[in-house]
DNA sequence: AAGGATCTCAACCGCATACCG
DNA sequence: GCGGTATGCGGTTGAGATCCT
């Protein structure tokens, strides 16, 4: 009945991964694809947990992830889909493909979320001033001209780990290599499926997300009213909202703006990694 | 230059859910 | 339907890096 224990956690090996330990599970997954996490200690001799083995290809040695800053473009996107949403990282993530939730998660701990208290702070004791600092920032976020998160960050300089090298050269082989299967594939992670950000986005039900108005932007308090929307989103409602239409969440404000910009650039991430 | 404070982020932990027999 | 495991996810931790005095 059942299954084994997913790993014993006797002489198991914790703590940050080596060179060679990453080279050893990318070359088990080149030639087997993700998936089968139980397997991959065993039959590589990694002494290594399942999950550790999991987390470290999902998040850092998977082909097409983006490392080093967050564009105002992404930091848009995160803080909008954060207040809509609420701490849904893996959701968050499948919006900006190239990021994991991890590393969205961590950028929302250590700056966006101060960001955005400092910001806050500054509006609530200038209110009815001439101060713009949140206006600026949203506007900023939302520069059309600035490249998306979903393009490949040319700073590589950021991210100077054997990690981002082994992935690159992992991007290397899967082009070279014969395809992997899909279901294999989409086993790593239900919501990496980047097709599903223009799917989701073109289902999306209308009308649910009415902070964004232009009218009430350019009311009396503009700042506050903007940040009430965006910090004091009742998560509890929206879950409901979500829950009684997973297939269908009320993304109506993020539709347009989505598949405006980003739909050309996830495509792009697709041709970058066909294996996805 | 040294030492303490603070920041960053990779990795772990534990829970929830999906899945299997 | 039930028991048990695998997987996915969010919260948290802590070592190393960086900044400040």
């Amino acid at each position: 009945m059942g299954r084994p224990p997913c790993c014993d956690k006797v002489g198991i090996k914790k703590g940050p991964w080596t060179p060679e330990e990453d080279i050893v599970l990318v070359s088990y997954i080149q030639q087997h694809g993700p998936g089968n996490w139980r397997a991959v200690p065993t039959n590589t001799g990694l002494l290594r947990c399942s999950k550790s083995c999991r987390l470290r290809w999902t998040n850092y040695l998977r082909p097409g992830i983006k490392r080093g800053n967050f564009t105002p473009h992404e930091e848009g996107m995160i803080i909008h889909l954060q207040a809509l949403l609420g701490n849904k990282w893996a959701a968050i993530a499948s919006y900006l493909p190239q990021r994991t939730d991890n590393d969205i998660k961590n950028y929302w701990n250590t700056h966006l979320k101060k960001k955005i208290k400092k910001l806050q702070s500054e509006s609530e004791s200038q209110m009815g001033s001439n101060s713009k600092a949140y206006h600026q920032f949203m506007s900023k976020s939302y520069d059309q001209n600035s490249n998306s998160g979903l393009v490949l960050s040319e700073n590589s300089s950021v991210y100077a780990s054997s990690a981002e090298n082994i992935s690159r050269l992992l991007e290397g082989w899967m082009r070279s290599s014969s395809p992997i299967k899909d279901n294999n594939m989409s086993s790593v992670n239900g919501n990496r499926d980047f097709g599903k950000v223009s799917t989701e986005c073109t289902n999306g039900n209308s009308g649910s997300f009415e902070c964004y108005r232009a009218d009430q932007i350019q009311n009396e308090f503009p700042i506050s009213n903007e940040l009430e929307c965006i910090l004091s989103f009742d998560h509890s409602v929206n879950e409901q909202k979500l829950k009684m239409d997973n297939n269908n969440p009320p993304l109506s404000f993020l539709e347009k703006w989505m598949l405006d910009e980003s739909a050309s650039q996830v495509e792009g991430v697709m041709e970058l990694s066909p294996i996805y």
